[in-house]
DNA sequence: GTTATTGCAAACAATTTGCATATAA
DNA sequence: TTATATGCAAATTGTTTGCAATAAC
């Protein structure tokens, strides 16, 4: 089982960053540190929420405009689950990639990795004549019935 | 190529309300009858300017309450691309369903089914153990480059 | 008549923006 | 020094709600 995000996130979203020509300001880099450490699914709420437990906060505004610039930078997933909040993760630079599973039951969103439908799809883009460029993957599901 | 939505959508969306003990008004009618046409995706907002056209607009607060009534029953699907807005559709009742693949040049949305996506996902419930009870696939989409 | 439904306007929540100030380069 | 970043507070946007009036059954 491979990790779902590693430590060259944050270098190379460091570098994708400077590159742009943009400043390793304290709001922004700690947003970005915090992602680097997190693999999974992370409201706006809950970015400001652990920065502020670590002393590192920003004012919302500061982290909502830095998930902006990292969005348009490739360098993270914005997510709309549909209950009217935004959700982010880091974009690992391998070009591994996971979905979600929103469980019914307990409302946890869990990850998950499919090597079928990572198939499926690309023959897909190639059936339609269309170029591929992302694509997001939501299941709803419950433990099966008779399940362990 | 099969239709995405038929007139039993509303033969059956009116049978689904009148069994839960809802009545036939007309806010909420407008509404079924619109959708009853409509396959694929519409906002809160396309549905009210709509049915403004025909002279049967209801407030927003009605279209709203129509849509989660509808949906609360499975008569409709909630798909939230990303945009900070709802979109809806009719779920037809053959448990036939398609997704969406966002084309990036233009911004429209359009439909597609496939197959093999589908078996790939209930292989993959199987797999984790879990009873998918839904899914949503979205696509992001360019022409390919020397297409037609 | 009883109960669901509606419209209005106010309430909300998440996100965005203007602008003066602070800060990285 | 100069452009990028920030904080604050006000503005927007999409959606929800309370409540009195209305319409289905």
């Amino acid at each position: 089982m491979h990790r779902i995000t590693d430590t060259s996130w944050l270098e190379h979203s460091n570098e994708v960053l400077r590159g742009a020509g943009l400043r390793a300001s304290a709001g922004r880099s700690a947003v970005v540190e915090l992602l680097a450490c997190q693999s999974c699914l992370l409201t706006a709420q809950e970015i400001a929420d652990r920065l502020r437990e670590t002393g590192s906060a920003g004012s919302t505004a500061t982290i909502y405009r830095a998930l902006e610039t990292l969005h348009d930078l490739g360098l993270v997933r914005r997510f709309d689950s549909g209950e009217g909040v935004a959700r982010y993760e880091p974009v690992n630079p391998s070009g591994e990639h996971h979905h979600h599973i929103v469980m019914e039951n307990s409302g946890d969103v869990v990850p998950f990795e499919d090597e079928e439908l990572e198939r499926a799809i690309e023959g897909l883009g190639e059936r339609l004549g269309l170029l591929v460029t992302s694509h997001d993957i939501i299941l709803r599901a419950r433990p099966a019935s008779g399940g362990p």
